[in-house]
DNA sequence: ACAATGCTTCGGCTACCATCGAAGCATGAA
DNA sequence: TTCATGCTTCGATGGTAGCCGAAGCATTGT
C-alpha cells in the first residue's frame, strides 16, 4: 500500500523535503529525516519500489526526486487533509550567494540562471525533454541561429551528446549540458554577457549589466 | 499524520468500503476489514480524530461516512498511485430486489427511490441540507403546492420536524423523513402512484406504471 | 423491568518494522 | 595502487501499534 509508505514519519520527512521539485542525495535526506544513512537507504529503497521516488546517479552521489507531479499532487492532498486537523511543515533552502546564482559546471552554465534557461527552453518547445534525454527541436534550431548565431553543425561531436540534462547542485533541478550547453556558455562569454570569476579556483560566473538584460530577454521568467 | 491512518490495512479496507459515498455501521466495517468489533472501534475512533470519517448515530447503530469529497479525492489519488505499481480493490453491494427499490421507513419513502427523491430536491435547491438538518426553501414550497398539492400549514407539528435526513438502510445515504416525508408518501398513495405491499409485515412499496412515470418526471435522475 | 443488540473501554499479548552498528561495494581522488 | 567518501546489505534490538477476550454502557424491543 502506498499510504503506509507515506505514513512513516521518517519517510514523510523525506518526501516533504522533496516537495519543491528538487533532488536530494541519500545522505541529505537522511539528515532531513534525522536518521542514519543505513536507515535512510532502507526507506529510500521502499519508496523507490513503491514508485514514489526515482533515483539518479551522479558521481558517487545518488540523487532522489519525486517520480512525477502526480505523486506531488497526492502528497499535497494529504498535507491539505492534515492541515485541517492542525499540523504543518516548513522547508528551508541551502545558502551561498553568488555561487547559487550562476556558476560553471564543467563547461556550461549552472545555478539559478542555468536552471532558468533550461526551463525557458523547455516551456517554449525549443527542446523536448523526457527524463534525462533532451532533444533540440526545429524551432529550437531557428531560435539558436537567430539569437545566438549557433548552427547545428557547430554542435556535432563524435562522443558527446548535443543536449544532456545535468543535475544542478544548488537548485537540485536540471540544467542544460552537452555540446549545446557548452556552446551557449561560450557564446555568452564571447558576447561579453558573462565571464568566469577571476579569483582562482572559483566557479562563479559574473554577468555584466547588459548581459543580465540580454539573458533575461531571452530566457527570463519575469521574476527578476 | 493522515497517511499513517490510511496506511494500516484494516483502516484502508474500511475507507475503501466507504468510497462509494454510502455510510456503513461500525460492525459492518469491522466485517469488511476482517477484524473484531473492538478493534474496529479503535480504528474508527482514530479515523474520526483524523477527520477522515464522521459518525452519525441512528438508533443503536453508528453509521460512518467519509467526511467530504476532499477525503474521497485524496483516497482516489492514493489508489491511483497504487495502481501504477500493481494493486487494486473491488467493492460489491448488498442484495435484496424490491425492498431496495422502494419501501416504507416508518411512514415515509425509503430505498433507491427515496434517496433519489432527496437527491433531486437537493440538487434543484428545493431543500437546503447541512449535515442532518434539512430546510424547505421558498422554491420548494411552490414546487410542493404546484405538483403535489401540499401546503406548508399541513406540515407543522408540535414535536416532529418538517424535514429530517434519515439514513437509508440499503442505500446508506439520506432520504427524506419528517412530516414532509410522511406527507409526500401519503400523497403518493392517494394519487395511486404507489401502495404498500399487501403481504403482511412487508415493507415493500409497489409503484404503479403511471406512478413510476410521474415520480420519474418529478424526481428522475435520467437513469431509469 | 428484563433481555438483546450494537458499540466502546480496558488489559495483556504478539508481531511487525524502524533503527542502528558493523561490514561490504562502488566511485572518485591522490 | 591506496585512501576517502557515499551508499548499501546484514543482523540484532527494541518500541510501537494492531489485535482480541472480557467487561461495561447505551439503545431498543418485549
Amino acid at each position: 500500500m502506498v499510504a503506509s509508505l507515506v505514513g512513516d514519519p521518517a519517510r514523510a520527512n523525506m518526501l516533504t523535503a522533496l516537495m519543491n521539485g528538487r533532488a536530494l542525495t541519500a545522505s541529505e535526506l537522511a539528515q532531513e529525516a534525522g536518521i542514519t544513512p543505513q536507515t535512510a537507504s532502507s526507506h529510500l529503497a521502499k519508496l523507490e519500489a513503491g514508485g514514489l521516488v526515482e533515483p539518479e546517479k551522479q558521481g558517487r552521489h545518488r540523487y532522489y526526486r519525486l517520480t512525477d507531479d502526480d505523486v506531488a499532487g497526492v502528497l499535497e492532498g494529504l498535507a491539505g487533509l492534515a492541515a485541517r486537523t492542525g499540523h504543518m511543515r516548513v522547508r528551508t533552502g541551502p545558502k551561498d550567494p553568488a555561487l547559487r546564482r550562476a556558476r560553471i559546471c564543467y563547461d556550461h552554465l549552472a545555478g539559478d540562471l542555468g536552471v532558468q534557461m533550461l526551463d525557458s527552453l523547455r516551456s517554449r518547445n525549443l527542446v523536448k525533454q523526457k527524463k534525462q534525454d533532451i532533444e533540440l527541436t526545429a524551432e529550437g534550431e531557428r531560435f539558436l541561429a537567430k539569437n545566438l548565431q549557433i548552427s547545428p553543425d557547430m554542435l556535432s561531436h563524435p562522443r558527446r551528446p548535443v543536449c544532456k540534462a545535468c543535475l544542478d547542485w544548488s537548485e537540485r533541478r536540471h540544467h542544460l549540458a552537452g555540446t549545446l550547453g557548452a556552446a551557449m556558455m561560450q557564446r555568452f562569454a564571447e558576447l561579453k554577457w558573462a565571464a568566469r570569476d577571476t579569483t582562482p579556483g572559483s566557479r562563479v560566473v559574473n554577468f555584466t549589466r547588459t548581459g543580465e538584460k540580454q539573458f533575461a530577454a531571452l530566457f527570463g521568467n519575469g521574476k527578476d
